[in-house]
DNA sequence: CTCTCCCT
């Protein structure tokens, strides 16, 4: 059988051969994952090296290395063999070693030359996967510096290539594909519509206008639970064989999903995007698709990630679509109308920009790499996760106050695990727990053994169930509630990471909760929940957040928790998994652990400095006493500090007079640039406290305290004579008027300043009065003798000659005792009635 | 309104 990719071989291999990368963009069912690697095998330029190809599950890897064998006619672990995690297949003379993401990370690390090695390709590209992105920065930097003679070739789906291309500098190779063709059916949905219900309505539709099998893609097993639910009841699913499908289901469970339906029934599969790519089902001609994705977000602020709901990229509803015509031409209902598939981004976001950079930082600092700008990327990893990770690993000692990697980072970057629980394996040891560390870090790691139960279990049980598996089976796991699928999972990877630590073998013991909970707060130093007075499910974490336990856990009430799986999205955190800890065996195992800090801050909930002498295990404060004697600049400093936090409009600027102040320089300094008037803005202010308030601070530790400064005297102390002698020249608070009287002057931070007088008390003067050596004209505020406002002007002459009259008019007969001149130009201004202008003699 | 998928 010829396959599309086979007419653009020749051109790559010819480019492979005049030394360049190449990237080969190619659809699904061009045959690039089989037909590639056998064509470049006899390649000189090779010179009897091998090809690592990489692919981004361990079930493509197997697959890809079977087919490449057979075609071979051999079996697997001659010429063509595969390394995936807990197998591999690999002999003296294999060429073609198929692999998975991590292993290519690992052997790089391991041997950064990549000897022996003539080739790399990175299969399914697109996805864009954590690892993929970290595996290709490493091999161009090996290329770039060691190994010009290394080649690199990134196969990945259409549109994409010329990205990559400038990338890797390299020549793009296009390919058609194979595909029977699909057609599409938008059909805008209820935007209000939960995706169940949705989805559900799709299916019966299909159903009705369709044969053959339909797969049907919603965001998650909830959903599809609901949704299968739902049609279970539905008539038009009489005799139909309905299946649901997703990774957390047992194995058995997704099998029967595959395979063709026993009695000959028509199928309906609900899936999750596990349908996408990863396992090809037989016999669908039809796909329902909703149209969702969901996604983890890993939050910098937090240091937790959340599932966001999203919807699904161009090339997932492309590749979803395509399902349906692998064996002939299909159909495919997309729940969306054509406006929305406007709006859909092209691709998936890449893993690296969303996800904890924990793991990739620890690679980056082993590879000895400080700064990621060192390496060339598609999308570099961002700096605020980074930063974090960073923050993590120097907490768990992994690397030191200069960014190096240290003993233990060095050791904990050569296990294969999550930082934080290579860190709890590692503590573990020394500690004589090193087979329960790995239960539990297997535990924590592998999938659930409890997904879809009803409770909400701490975490010893998971380890009770494990024990019972090892001891009884399968039925014994069955019997506590946990899945033994998950449990053969988690065993093995115990397993995996016991040998790597050389212990003989696990010998199991009686559970204990409060080893659990030190072990586990080895790992998660950070996310130690403290029960808040008055309740019993509701913790401050040591960030200061707020978390809840899931209702009705049997955790409630306990005083201090290890928090393992915590949910950041909203208001409070949702703690879902966790176990109790024990601040007195802390103290006992781990003193050595123990920090002793003298702590002079400002405390947020005290609005005040605290200053404490605190003994302290990651972010758990184990004890606290205050301090004796504090030493004034610290004090001085936390203040500032708890100021900046309060923000520079906490201050006492009740009085008035200071506002005022800050309102007349403003003033100046919008009017008179050139005079170069200082910024008092909030924001210039606030980023100045350490100038302009400290000095003034000395004595003051609370924010009531505050209270005491006098804002006016300190601001203008920050003037120097001439300035304030300026200042009052030109921006006076007070102003004479014709009645002889000084008014107050109103200064805005914006804007002329406010005049408000009786207009009695200016009779006989045209000009407006001026400040700002006569640059600025004042908004009179022209007040009746009630002192209502009667007009707003700054051309008073225009109002003598104008309004005046109507003015008059309406207010003689309401304030007769008052003078209303006809000529307001000649008469005596004054803020005083007739009779005493009378009794004055006039 | 129960947590997607994947990997050392």
């Amino acid at each position: 059988m010829t396959l599309p990719v086979e007419a653009v071989l020749p051109e790559l291999v010819q480019r492979l051969g005049e030394g360049r990368n190449v990237v080969l963009e190619a659809p699904p069912g061009a045959g690039k994952t089989t037909r590639v690697p056998l064509a470049l095998l006899a390649e000189t330029w090779l010179r009897g090296r091998s090809i690592l190809m990489l692919e981004p599950r361990r079930l493509a890897a197997r697959g890809a290395a079977a087919r490449l064998a057979a075609l071979l006619g051999e079996p697997l672990g001659q010429t063509v063999g595969f390394r995936i995690r807990f197998e591999s297949r690999i002999g003296r003379q294999t060429r073609i070693e198929v692999v998975t993401e991590g292993i290519l990370t690992r052997r790089l690390q391991q041997d950064p030359t990549l000897e022996g090695v003539g080739l790399v390709i990175f299969d399914e590209f697109h996805e864009r996967h954590l690892h993929s992105d970290l595996a290709l920065a490493l091999c161009l930097d090996a290329q770039s510096g060691l190994r010009d003679d290394l080649r690199l070739l990134v196969m990945s789906a259409t549109l994409y290539g010329a990205l990559v291309a400038q990338l890797i500098d390299a020549e793009v190779v296009r390919s058609e594909g194979r595909q029977y063709p699909v057609t599409l059916h938008h059909t805008p949905r209820d935007p209000e519509g939960r995706p169940e219900a949705v989805v559900a309505a799709g299916v019966v539709r299909a159903l009705g206008e369709q044969r053959g099998d339909i797969l049907a893609f919603l965001p998650g097993g909830a959903e599809i639970r609901r949704a299968h639910d739902h049609l279970l009841q539905h008539p038009a699913c009489a005799g139909v064989a309905l299946h649901m499908l997703y990774g957390d289901l047992p194995f058995e469970v997704q099998q029967r999903a595959i395979e063709p339906d026993a009695e000959g029934r028509r199928k309906v599969v609900l899936a999750t995007p596990i349908a996408e790519t990863s396992l090809t089902i037989e016999g669908i001609t039809t796909v329902v698709d909703g149209g969702w994705q969901r996604a983890p977000r890993f939050d910098p602020r937090t240091g937790l990630s959340h599932l966001e709901t999203l919807r699904v990229s161009r090339a997932s509803a492309e590749q979803r679509a395509g399902r349906a015509g692998r064996l002939q031409a299909g159909v495919a209902y997309r729940l969306w109308g054509e406006n929305t598939q406007r709006g859909l981004r092209p691709f998936n976001e890449p893993e690296i920009g969303v996800a904890d950079l924990a793991p990739l930082a620890l690679e980056l600092t082993a590879w000895g790499v400080s700064d990621p700008g060192q390496l060339r990327w598609l999308d570099p990893p961002p700096a605020a996760p980074l930063a974090q990770a960073r923050e993590l690993l120097l907490g768990l000692g992994a690397l030191d106050e200069g960014g190096r990697i240290t003993a233990v980072g060095r050791e904990m970057a050569e296990l294969p695990l999550h930082p934080r629980l290579a860190h709890m394996l590692l503590e573990g040891r020394r500690l004589g727990l090193a087979a329960t560390a790995c239960d539990i870090a297997a535990l924590v790691a592998e999938r659930d053994l409890f997904r879809g139960s009803e409770r909400a279990r701490p975490f010893g049980d998971r380890l009770e169930a494990l024990t019972a598996f090892r001891q009884q089976g399968r039925e014994g796991a069955r019997r506590l509630g946990a899945d033994p699928h998950a449990c053969g999972q988690v065993e093995r990877a115990a397993r995996q990471w016991r040998s790597l630590l050389r212990l003989e073998r696990h010998r199991s013991s009686e559970v204990d909760e409060e080893e659990m909970g030190l072990l586990l707060a080895l790992a998660y130093p950070d996310r130690i929940a403290r029960l808040r007075e008055g309740g019993d499910e509701r913790y401050l974490l040591s960030s200061g957040r707020g978390a809840r336990l899931l209702p009705h856990s049997p955790l409630r009430g306990r005083p201090l928790l290890v928090a393992v799986d915590l949910d950041g999205q909203g208001e409070e955190a949702t703690i879902r998994l966790a176990a109790p800890l024990s601040p007195a065996l802390i103290r006992e195992r781990l003193g050595g652990q123990l920090v002793v800090r003298e702590r002079v801050a400002w405390d947020g909930r005290e609005q005040a400095v605290v200053a404490r002498r605190e003994e302290c295990f990651g972010a758990l404060v184990l004890a606290s006493k205050p301090l004796p004697q504090v030493d004034a600049a610290q004090v001085q400093q936390a203040m500032l500090t708890g100021i900046a936090a309060l923000g520079v409009a906490a201050l006492p600027w009740e009085a008035g007079e200071a506002q005022q102040l800050r309102a007349r320089v403003a003033s100046l300094r919008a009017w008179l640039p050139e005079q170069g008037w200082p910024d008092w803005s909030d924001a210039a202010l606030q980023a100045s406290l350490a100038e302009w308030l400290a000095p003034f601070l000395p004595g003051i530790s609370r924010r009531e305290q505050l209270a005491r400064l006098d804002l006016t005297s300190i601001l203008l102390a920050q003037l120097d004579y001439p300035q304030q002698r300026r200042l009052e020249e030109l921006a006076p608070t007070h102003l004479a008027v014709p009645s002889g009287a000084r008014h107050r002057l109103e200064y805005r931070l914006e804007g002329v300043p406010v005049l408000a007088v009786k207009l009695q008390e200016l009779f006989g003067l045209a000009e407006t009065p001026r400040v700002a050596a006569g640059r600025v004209a004042v908004l009179l505020h022209l007040l009746s003798p009630a002192r209502r406002p009667v007009q707003v002007t700054q051309d008073l002459a225009n109002f003598w000659a104008t309004t005046y009259k109507e003015v008059c008019k309406e207010l003689k007969g309401r304030y007769p005792k008052h003078p209303w001149p006809d000529d307001p130009w000649s008469a005596r201004p004054t803020a005083a009635t007739m009779r005493r202008l009378r009794q004055e003699g006039r």
